[in-house]
DNA sequence: GTACACTTAATTGTATACAAAATTTTCTTT
DNA sequence: AAAGAAAATTTTGTATACAATTAAGTGTAC
């Protein structure tokens, strides 16, 4: 799974995740293989993987195809992480160390830093820091496993792109989210801290929507 | 994925679900791929794919070993369920036809023939129509994204084995939950199907518990 | 006798060669 | 010229050979 595999898994996610191959599109894998500098094999182990991380489906016999996600796919795929993710926040809030507490305040405080004096590293900045506060979740959620499952979804091209579109206010209003939900696990609401994280993820979700969807929006300003 | 690789995939899963392999316990690839009679590429394939499904675990340049489920994982495993199959059972309450109801209702009554008249194929045939059960609600749902995700965490040897060692009364009261979810359903009352599924799930978790805890039942006897 | 270093064996990781299947091209037939 | 069949090409699937890493065994120093 290391140096060649990993290199060729790594160097394909980075082109999916980026757009490179149009959805649908046929992976040839002796042209991967000259493109990732590696041969076919550990090419291959990675198309197998990336197919179970749902960036590609694999036909017998035929190859390897760049997934398109359905609107209704996109819709599921969020209502799933707002399940798995609120079942995290609520063990969070029963687990939580006062450790952790402080770093997710202080993450907190970084996003808003960052949202407030925007420029143009505002946002690899904002992804990262937002990553990191729902992993100190996770960890503090107790449950590697879980852990491991949610973050097969959270790495998808859809999710990164709908967090890319961001404007600061978006920043803001999901940086609150953030700050109710360290409210709910310093008081050791766990019911509150789930519906929390669930209304956090389906927010995000329904943003994604919009930014496909402006039509709606513009009337509703009349 | 077909041929030699599916082959190799079939076996050595099957010897996983029975278990033939300690857990933890190494298993090297060449002596799989002679136990299945093809090279060691498909056997690799094999095991990334079992990787993924959390049947082994691999150790970078060490090898595939019997993933063993702490205590912990098997909870958050049922808890991940709940939560998923609670979401496809609302989704079902929404839309499922009128032939879907019939079918559901038609593996119950078939369910409950077979609790009653116990024999020793009696838990192969609950098995599959439990399983065909849960199908048509994933197919109710709507959402084949969903379905597949959660038939990665059902096909696990930890659920099978729970369910192998149902009684005739488990099964009882498992068909209950089910005609509870089916009336959820028919009346579009989604919060109940997602709840009543939630307690379906989470009470074979608990017997689960129970039937390696046997102390705290008979001290309760007493 | 134990700990450590070194050598040897075994196992995994990668590349290449070959087999099987699918796709494309070409040729034939109408 | 269009449709279909057959041949050629390309692509995936599998086996084998070799490289790299890890584990085991052996000997030596203390």
């Amino acid at each position: 799974m290391s140096g060649a595999s990993e290199r060729a898994y790594e160097e394909i996610r980075k082109r999916l995740l980026r757009g490179d191959f149009a959805p649908g599109a046929r992976l040839s894998e002796s042209e991967l293989s000259e493109l990732c500098g590696v041969s076919r094999t550990p090419v291959r182990e990675a198309l197998r993987r990336l197919a179970l991380e749902y960036f590609v489906r694999i036909e017998p016999n035929r190859g390897a195809f760049v997934i398109d996600w359905s609107r209704e796919d996109i819709v599921d795929m969020f209502e799933m992480r707002s399940m798995l993710e609120g079942l995290a926040a609520r063990k969070a809030a029963m687990r939580a160390t006062s450790f952790q507490m402080v770093q997710m305040s202080d993450i907190i405080d970084k996003i808003d830093e960052i949202a407030r004096n925007s420029d143009h590293e505002m946002m690899v900045s904002f992804l990262r820091l937002n990553r990191e506060f729902h992993d100190v979740v996770f960890s503090a959620s107790g449950s590697p496993r879980l852990t491991e499952i949610i973050s097969r979804f959270v790495e998808q091209a859809v999710v990164v792109r709908t967090a890319a579109q961001f404007t600061p206010e978006d920043i803001l209003r999901s940086n609150q989210h953030h700050k109710e939900l360290l409210g709910a696990i310093k008081s050791r609401n766990g019911v509150l801290a789930e519906t929390v994280m669930r209304v956090h993820i389906l927010a995000a979700s329904s943003r994604y929507h919009d930014s496909y969807m402006p039509g709606v929006d513009e009337m509703a300003a009349e």
